[in-house]
DNA sequence: AAGCCTCATGTTATCGATATCGTCACGGTT
DNA sequence: AACCGTGACGATATCGATAACATGAGGCTT
């Protein structure tokens, strides 16, 4: 920097102020100090700037994978809106994990964000600890934690799964099980577990018929094998809800394979509304959360947050709740199953 | 730090090589001090580290967007690698554009990473010049360009279809169609296209059926819709390959809808192997790039040239190929079309 | 026993920017 | 004409760590 300042003729401090537009700058002086940065091919190092300025653009967001398009649906919801303010969005993989969220969470702390946003409200007892003193605004997604450690922008997973339940008892299923994963931490998959065994109580059903399945996040084969071990041990179920829209997908193509009408002989639902979900035939009646609006609105209330922090008057924790909406399609349809090959094939 | 040191009895620098393990600390010393953070709950700020060493420990990798599958595994991939030796994926997305490409790639050389890794091999003249003035190593993915910036960690795009080509032409389809986007920039489904026109006149097939619909990365929608206005177009055409395997999925599910069977009426055949590919009914003939282990790769790669570059010796530009497989599955299975729903239904 | 080497630790300078305060010139006010 | 406010810019201190060199205590060599 000192040598764009030699090159233009002021003093580093001015070439500070012209490049990050906060200050006066005379036009003539400005445009000089950018011609100097052109030829010079000067780039900004905000490493340090961070150090002095004590704000370092970023903000960590943790979530359990990648390749899940839902959670990066939320991620590119964060960073429409985070980039408009020129913050970058520092990413951290869990892997279902709480001991690897602890220990992402540490590295984070490391490189100063001026906000976190975590997937889900449980965490080791270390991670809340860590999370509390960072001193910056945190929000928990994705679920709706009883005591969260700042914000919230979620929904209650179980409330989903009842209203999904609740759903397909009105279109007259009585026996209905539920698919998940058998191993690996997965709460919000636990959530939604209970909140289909609040449902069949409510409704009185018969039973509870769970399969568990695979290791969290569970595939499409596990899916398929899910449906295939479901329907050899109850063969009376009529509908299942699948944790995800995933395993759904995989249960139905197993079904097509073994001749299987979905839903003459087996209704399956799923969750996430995954574009899969939509375009699949017979399409998935599912549960949309909107990630990717989740993801803004969690942008948003961070930036808020940050700025009140600036401003010295931090915002008392918020809690939003977003709106899930029942999407009701073929895999569920009751009567005159729409995807029956009879009369189709050629 | 200075207080942890205090509370240490020793000095800052102490402090400093006892928690990055760097240099020599006596194990009395070090429990002291590891006590003292422990109690003080500090935390290292690797902002300030950075300024110092000169070292970010950040790599960053660019990607078209988070939501492809395909790219969020190369990512994992490096993630995988890059994490054993504690350094940090600083992730951006272009959105297809290589505009904002350029912006990004400015925005990521103010954090001063000690390497890059762009996704193809296609830039701006001024992205191109940044990353060569750059002077940390910087990895090309995903493609073969003519004239890498540095090195290259990829395929030919052209390559896989023309083997895919070879193949369908092998087993008897001589009436080829090819779907691909209609707006945007998508450099690689571009080759993908150049490598299927190839073989079309290779094989002196009858002519070119292209159908483009959407803009990149087109959607499985955008496959519906596609084999619908191709089998209007040209009801001749006895196979289609997609640019990737989520239009695949989803002219094969427009497919079922409209009883077409497939591949008795239509094959069709994607390219990614997305999970999908595997679990769909039919399963659905594809190449295979393991996006995972490219991105494993590039992360080796990338250790090993910033470890050169800081002994002094930087890595001359490598050239890796990884290697594609076809993955032949129902969907393009010549007789006996596996899906065919004669004597299933119930 | 003198000399040397090694290990653990301390001192000082520095990384590259920005916060803060100071300076100076200029134009408008009374 | 003296005064004051404002705008443009400079000087200095500082952010929090680490590189590089310095120091001193012991153990080892011959």
């Amino acid at each position: 920097m000192a040598d764009v300042a030699r090159r233009a003729g002021v003093s580093a401090m001015t070439v500070s102020r012209a490049l990050k537009g906060t200050g006066t700058v005379t036009p003539e002086t400005q445009a000089r100090i950018l011609q100097a940065v052109a030829e010079l091919g000067y780039v900004l190092d905000k490493s340090a700037g961070a150090l002095s300025s004590k704000k370092t653009g970023f903000v960590s967001v943790l979530i359990p994978s990648l390749n899940n398009s839902t959670f990066s649906d939320t991620v590119h919801g964060l960073i429409d809106v985070l980039d408009t303010q020129a913050m970058q969005v520092l990413i951290g993989t869990t892997g279902y994990s709480r001991a690897r969220e602890e220990a992402v969470i540490e590295t984070m702390l490391q490189r100063r964000p001026e906000g976190i946003v975590v997937t889900g409200g449980r965490h080791t007892p270390r991670a809340r600890a860590m999370l509390t003193a960072a001193g910056v605004p945190v929000i928990e997604t994705w679920e709706q934690p009883a005591a969260p450690i700042d914000h919230v922008v979620g929904f209650s997973n179980a409330a989903t799964v009842e209203d999904l339940m609740a759903r397909l008892v009105d279109r007259g299923y009585r026996r209905i099980a539920f698919i998940e994963g058998g191993e690996g931490d997965d709460p919000r998959g636990e959530d939604r577990r209970a909140g289909y065994e609040r449902a069949v109580a409510r409704h009185r059903l018969e039973r509870t018929c769970v399969i568990a399945v695979g290791r969290v996040p569970i595939s499409m084969e596990d899916g398929a094998r899910a449906v295939v071990q479901l329907v050899e041990t109850w063969p009376e179920v009529e509908a299942v809800i699948c944790v995800s829209d995933g395993p759904a997908f995989g249960a139905i193509m197993e079904c097509h394979r073994r001749g299987w009408a979905v839903p003459g002989r087996l209704a399956i639902a799923g969750f996430g509304d995954f574009e899969l979900a939509r375009q699949c035939w017979p399409s998935i009646t599912t549960v949309s959360v909107g990630s990717r609006d989740l993801g803004r609105q969690a942008g948003s209330l961070m930036l808020e947050a940050i700025a009140a922090r600036y401003a010295g008057a931090p915002l008392s924790p918020r809690r939003v709740t977003v709106a899930h909406t029942l999407v009701e399609r073929d895999s569920t349809a009751r009567r005159a199953s729409p995807p029956t090959w009879a009369g189709r094939v050629a």
